[in-house]
DNA sequence: ACTAAAATAAACCGAACGGTCTTTTTTAAA
DNA sequence: TTTAAAAAAGACCGTTCGGTTTATTTTAGT
């Protein structure tokens, strides 16, 4: 047997391929229009060898969603460790979102949107996912404001919450409609309007 | 054969009645996770009464969109109507989103954002019927606020587009975020902002 | 009441579904 | 280099998929 210290097992390293290429797909398709199909064709992999890996279909998607959580989380948490200002950091967040549909991390847009709208009424795991990397979007978001007020960059009234809340819908919202468009503008038009509001509503 | 100048014939409600019982399950279950099962299920019918009307399940899912998106653009309208005001007229929209979630017109939350959100990597006809939808709503929504600067009752600088965007946005932001919770509360706190914007950026 | 047409039921189609099982291949420690 | 274990292939399972076809029932004008 090998070493399981040093190094991923060649199970662990193939359990994340597949993880990696079915959630691009997952991504576009959705859970219930993604077929095993796709996801042997995806990572090269017949059904036997997938199902060593994971007993169903649920479990692959449930660890892709989580991975395309993952990426988007990671790459908004290096851009916001990046920048020493409250405001900086929400800008930095909205400037990630501005190349979101051109060049986006993972292929079909914005898997929290896709996965929430789909599962809501069906699936009750992913849906329990979703909320979870969802409040950890809300938690984020609102840090950086608690943090903007404790540091007297915003005014001690502001509500972080509120902020917050205001901040996920209007993106989601914005990719939504840019999504459905083939069109930036919508998203541009949110992201500046949350610029603005940066300004208007929190900064001293 | 029947006469068809004084009412629906047969066929036509039953295709009407194939149509309205089959939206609240694809608005729920979503294109792909629909089967004709289901809509034999929630119709009454067996599958060949149901395909003497319809050429394909497709043909069923656009219809029921076109179904579930008339019944919301409709009642937006009527409410719409009933004010004099641009400010009361975008008021009763936002009335009506507030009570969404808990008495949806249709069932499984709005049409448009889980339509969009499926069809948009998937499905080019749903897609563009999704697209024709947004249309009609942002043209209504910015034609509200064109009304409210022609009488003088908003701000002639007042970007009547770029509103009607974060106007649309931003319900479809709230309602995902309290579909995705469970929680009413995403919803109102972006309608309570948009009603503050009306205020603060609108009206003079 | 008769009848032709319209509407529906029900059996049926091949393909694709998610998932299992057995066999073969690959892996890596001894 | 051998060998036992792990990984993957590929055939196979029953079921369900969307859709068709044919037989039966219902409809409504005469």
């Amino acid at each position: 047997m090998m070493n399981m210290d040093v190094a991923l097992s060649k199970a662990e390293r193939t359990r994340q391929l597949i993880i990696e290429r079915a959630a691009p797909v997952f991504n576009q398709k959705g859970f219930a229009g993604t077929s095993m199909q796709d996801i042997m064709a995806a990572s090269g992999l017949t059904k036997g060898g997938i199902y060593g890996h994971f007993e169903s279909k649920e479990e692959i998607a449930l660890a892709a969603f989580e991975h395309s959580a993952g990426v988007i989380t990671r790459m908004i948490g290096e851009r916001v460790a990046s920048k020493e200002s409250a405001s900086d950091k929400l800008k930095a967040i909205l400037q990630f979102y501005k190349t979101y549909l051109f060049s986006p991390p993972v292929q079909g847009g914005c898997p929290v949107l896709n996965t929430a709208v789909e599962a809501d009424d069906t699936n009750p795991l992913l849906r329990a996912s979703v909320v979870k990397v969802l409040n950890r979007l809300h938690k984020a978001v609102a840090n950086i404001v608690l943090q903007g007020i404790a540091g007297g960059e915003f005014r001690p009234e502001a509500d972080a919450h509120r902020f917050s809340i205001l901040f996920v819908s209007m993106i989601e919202g914005g990719v939504m409609l840019s999504k459905a468009y083939g069109d930036n503008k919508y998203l541009n038009v949110v992201i500046s309007q949350l610029e603005h509001m940066l300004v208007s509503e929190l900064q001293i």
